[in-house]
DNA sequence: CAGTGAGCGAGCTTCCGCTTGACTT
């Protein structure tokens, strides 16, 4: 029988460790926590300094079961759970749960999984941190507070079944905003001017970067334009470098899936697991960009070899977040020598583009030399502007380049390869094309520009980030509608052989799909809590209690009485809003229904959203109610909608809005 | 599922963060 039992979080880490160490250690995982407060009856006595009552999570009896078999037998047990917040709870959660014997139980860390790492930390045990401990139980229970006060206000006063959280409601409060911003959105348009020139060793197109408000001034360039002699009037080149990026944490891993794979946010995470598992990558939950002296060796070897010496600059990362706490390397290839693996399609383009991001960071800066030409003529008040980039040295660019969530579909500008050319060198203009260009609107969130949000926020961690967004749209508080667009015509004007020639043209514009939009719930939801819970809803919030968890951590500050103040007016507030708010029907009034002169009124009710004709307070005689369609919603429906949906009241329409929870259907 | 908008009054829902399978479709 093994002499030592090491106890470590995840399956597969446990199966690499158990390499690196000898006969005499047996190496077992928890996956993860294994205790939380108690799903039912009082979890936390408030009166008694939040004294929390924790048990063991039904799907983990087993594994506790089985620890506590190889505790038995085992001389010393190892906790070897990882060195953040969340890690020394669980090991602390083992402690207690397992029975452990402190003269006997050994707490060890290490933030990278080589056998250098785990051999040094077997050399330097130390005790389980109470103080990073109680940092946890406050996160946990501040959360378990939050989430179930403010969960049932919702219930009483919008509809029962709904959820607040400190992540959740914050995230859903993200989209909402940014849907008034393009509800609030005033379209502007302006003219843009490209012109095709010809120099002697070739064509380019350049364009003027002044934008034109009026059709008079589209006129007045096209004419001055008609005959005039344009030539360089100036070249300027300038040197220029890029650099790599950081090797992936969770986020930037789900935002590049996203933008070059079009993976969804848990796509990417069950892929990267299975990667994870099979031995190909490192550990797919993290914050962090470090990458171990190993790896950084494995990395500069493997460039250097594939590549050569001048491609490689071994460079450290480091984490700009305050909130990262840190626990695992960055991810990466646990092989950089595998520059492809062999499975299934998803986990080969996955690991692609983590091997790539991984390797390119590693890798030389690219030198380039960026071109611009100037294009005037006589007559001609607008310059012309032409830009052009050249790569003097591909450098990390052989084997990445990111890509970037805010510049998607935007007109491509002409980057490539510029003509050689000389200050004062006569040109052709082939033809003068100026075209009406449209402002648009603040763009709408996808999943990972969601998280890359959340993140930059402080808001949620690696393991959350998927589950989240899964919860507010099983809540119904935002959907993924598909929009087909509208058509809007454009003018375009060109202007060649001294012919001005006008057309009017068509485009499809804000088509969309997969992009995040709250429903009418998820609005009156966030309106609700932003107007009776301002703190909890305020973007800063985690920060703010971050720091303090911080504080108990380092031993400076008491966790109960964190949490008391927090607690105290807290839950005043939650008692005060029950008692005095009113219910949040989101209530809008569409106008006078015609036929009967009766008041008609969108509003949310026990179904959903919904058009009432009239008030039986007012008017004496019952109302008339109908639901809201698919793609209706009470901010923008019209009266003339609204009184359509009186018109054939047998049709069977859909009905989405009515995702609701069980209770209902009976 | 059907297609409501509650004069029954019982008991339910809910959080965040750490981990994987065991379930269906």
């Amino acid at each position: 029988m093994a002499k030592n039992l090491v106890i470590v979080e995840s399956p597969a880490k446990a199966k690499t460790i158990e390499g690196y160490l000898g006969k005499d250690f047996v190496v077992k995982s928890s996956f993860g926590h294994v205790r939380d407060l108690a799903k039912k009856g009082e979890a936390i006595d408030i009166a008694n300094d939040f004294a929390p009552r924790y048990e063991v999570s039904p799907d983990k009896k087993q594994v506790v079961a089985d620890l506590k078999k190889l505790v038995k037998v085992a001389e010393t047990v190892w906790l070897a759970t990882d060195e953040d917040r969340e890690g020394e709870a669980i090991s602390w959660h083992l402690y207690e749960t397992l029975g452990l014997d402190k003269k006997e139980t050994k707490r060890i860390t290490f933030n990278e999984i080589t056998k250098a790492a785990v051999l040094k930390a077997i050399d330097s045990p130390r005790e389980i941190n109470k103080e990073l401990v109680d940092a946890q139980q406050a996160r946990r229970i501040l959360d378990r507070l939050v989430g179930f006060e403010l969960s049932p206000v919702l219930w009483r006063k919008v509809r029962p079944s709904l959820s607040a959280g400190r992540v959740q409601s914050v995230a859903v409060k993200l989209i909402v905003e940014r849907e008034k911003e393009i509800e609030a959105f005033k379209g502007d348009f302006f003219y843009k001017v490209n012109g095709i020139f010809t120099a002697e060793n070739g064509r380019f197109k350049a364009e003027v970067s002044q934008q034109l408000k009026s059709e008079k001034e589209v006129e007045s360039i096209l004419e001055s334009c008609k005959g005039a002699n344009f030539k360089v009037s100036d070249v300027a080149m300038k040197p220029a470098i890029k650099k790599p990026v950081a090797p992936f944490t969770t986020s930037t891993l789900q935002q590049e899936a996203s933008l070059k794979l079009g993976f969804s946010v848990s796509r990417t995470m069950s892929v990267a697991q299975r990667l994870y598992e099979a031995g190909h990558i490192t550990y797919m939950r993290t914050d962090s960009v470090n990458l171990s002296e190993t790896a950084l060796d494995a990395a500069q070897n493997e460039i250097e070899k594939a590549y050569g010496k001048e491609f490689s600059n071994r460079t450290k990362y480091t984490t700009k977040d305050t909130g990262a706490q840190e626990a695992h390397e960055a991810i990466r290839p646990s092989d950089f020598g595998k520059h492809s693996i062999n499975g299934e399609s998803e986990q080969e383009r996955l690991y692609d583009l983590i091997w790539k991001r991984a390797i390119s960071s590693q890798m030389s800066d690219a030198k380039l030399e960026r071109t611009t030409i100037k294009v005037n003529a006589a007559g001609v008040d607008e310059t012309f502007q032409a830009k052009g980039e050249v790569i003097k040295f591909e450098g990390f660019l052989k084997v990445y380049l990111e890509s970037n969530l805010d510049d998607e579909d935007e007109d491509e500008t002409d980057s490539g390869l510029l003509p050689a050319v000389s200050k004062g060198d006569l040109l052709d203009a082939n033809e003068i094309k100026i075209t009406q260009r449209f402002s648009r609107p603040p763009a709408r969130y996808v999943e990972a520009s969601l998280v890359k949000k959340l993140e930059s926020l402080g808001i949620g961690r690696p393991s959350t980030y998927a589950p989240t967004i899964t919860t507010i749209q099983k809540r119904g508080y935002v959907e993924k509608p598909d929009r087909e667009g509208e058509e809007r015509t454009y003018s375009q004007w060109k202007l060649s052989n001294d012919k001005i020639e006008r057309k009017e043209l068509t485009e499809v514009t804000g088509r969309e799909k997969n992009k995040l939009a709250p429903t009418d719930i998820g609005v009156v939801v966030t309106d609700f809590l932003s107007e009776h819970f301002v703190t909890i809803m305020d973007y800063n919030f985690t920060a703010k209690i971050e720091k303090e968890f911080d504080e108990i951590a380092k031993g400076l500050m008491d966790w109960t009485k964190m949490l008391k103040e927090f607690y105290t007016p807290f839950h005043t507030n939650v008692e005060d809003t029950l008692e005095n708010s009113e219910r949040a029907t989101g209530e809008r009034e569409l106008g006078i229904d015609p036929a009967s002169g009766r008041k008609i009124i969108a509003r949310i009710g026990r179904f959903g959203p919904m058009i009432q004709i009239g008030d039986e307070q007012v008017d004496g005689e019952k109302p008339q109610f109908a639901s809201l369609r698919t793609n209706q919603s009470i901010n923008s429906i019209s009266l003339e909608e609204a009184l359509e949906l009186f018109q054939f009241p047998k049709n069977p329409v859909s009905y989405t809005h009515l995702t609701l929870p069980t209770i209902y259907s009976v």
